[in-house]
DNA sequence: TGATATATTGAATATAAATTCAGTGAATAA
DNA sequence: TTATTCACTGAATTTATATTCAATATATCA
């Protein structure tokens, strides 16, 4: 192994190991030494390759701005139908790319005050609500999505699906809901 | 002022103001000389009246579940109307009476791994999805609630609850959703 | 092969926040 | 009135954890 192939393995290892510990546990909850302790590796390691643990945290947030900057094209023909894949895709994700569940909590997490201003403020830019209000829209003049201020609909939609998403962190023995139960949030 | 009165006052006084700065910004994310800032006295005060900060935090989760004991008894003809008076009443209590909503907030919190065992244990000794489940059982019987697993229904319907009012507690100027938006999770 | 750069360790240090404590003044009890 | 208890303060101490760093091992390069 190339000592790139090395650092690219390390990194990675490092931050999905960070990404789970930080959402399972909470930021503040996780300790540098939990996150060293479960790779087996040092601390000293740890802040080899991350200057700080706010650092690590923040790359996180970066790559989470990635895989928001180039969404799966979603193909819906009733804008309800919309929000019935994304779900699908996000609950199916839970057990083959865990990440991309984590990921999607960490970036709601982001969001939150008490987080480092500078990388709140790069979660916020992720404008999920504003986004899926504007399908909202599109599904209330055709008739399939109820009545309402779009992005308070849209608000509630998102909020709800989070809230589902942290109990199945603690407890993903439990099986996750049926689309179409959350999906009724948004159904006329 | 007699000191009883005093010494109550002031507990009450730091238990409110703890149990919003929790709720809000997080238990670790909390210092005790924030709770002091706010109330304008010293942090020697504080520890005056409670042993640590994890004492503080338990004998919030207490006061919990002392008001889980005595529910306000709920009148109700078809079930599904049983969760829309309890909706209308928790996003009801918001503005009035906000330690409610906290409250409710805080004992979902005390349940997440990281909390300490013992006041995690306590806060899991409410049954808030058990005893709903059979509410909802009894509204697939008569016919106004979906079918379904009602531990998984019931599950589903708190976590988006819980969600939404998480949200609320940070952004607390834009309006709650409808209570029927959330009840619909649960409608046949 | 020798020289240099990089990965890795874990003990030492720094830092932030919780907790203690000795002292002050006001209320209560004798 | 005097003695005792309690509310209260904030600086000093302790504790937990993040961060640094000097040393070692391994890979890369000339």
């Amino acid at each position: 192994m190339t000592r790139k192939e090395q650092k690219e393995m390390r990194q990675k290892q490092i931050m999905l190991k960070a990404l789970e510990l930080f959402v399972t546990k909470g930021f503040s909850e996780t300790k540098i030494s939990d996150i060293s302790a479960a790779l087996d590796i040092s601390v000293g390691l740890l802040f080899h390759y991350y200057e700080s643990k706010e650092a690590l945290y923040k790359s996180l947030v970066e790559m989470g701005l990635e895989a928001a900057k180039r969404p799966e094209k979603i193909e819906y023909n009733e804008p309800l139908e919309y929000f019935t894949k994304t779900i699908d895709g996000l609950f199916g994700a839970a057990k083959e790319q865990p990440w991309v569940f984590w990921m999607f909590v960490l970036m709601s997490q982001a969001r939150r005050p008490g987080i480092p201003e500078d990388i709140r403020q790069l979660a916020l830019s992720v404008d999920q609500i504003g986004f899926s209000a504007d399908i909202i829209k599109q599904g209330q003049e055709q008739g399939d999505i109820r009545d309402g201020d779009p992005k308070a609909l849209s608000s509630a939609f998102w909020c709800s699906v989070q809230g589902i998403m942290e109990q199945h962190l603690i407890t993903p023995e439990y099986p996750l809901p049926e689309t179409e139960w959350i999906t009724a949030i948004l159904k006329k």
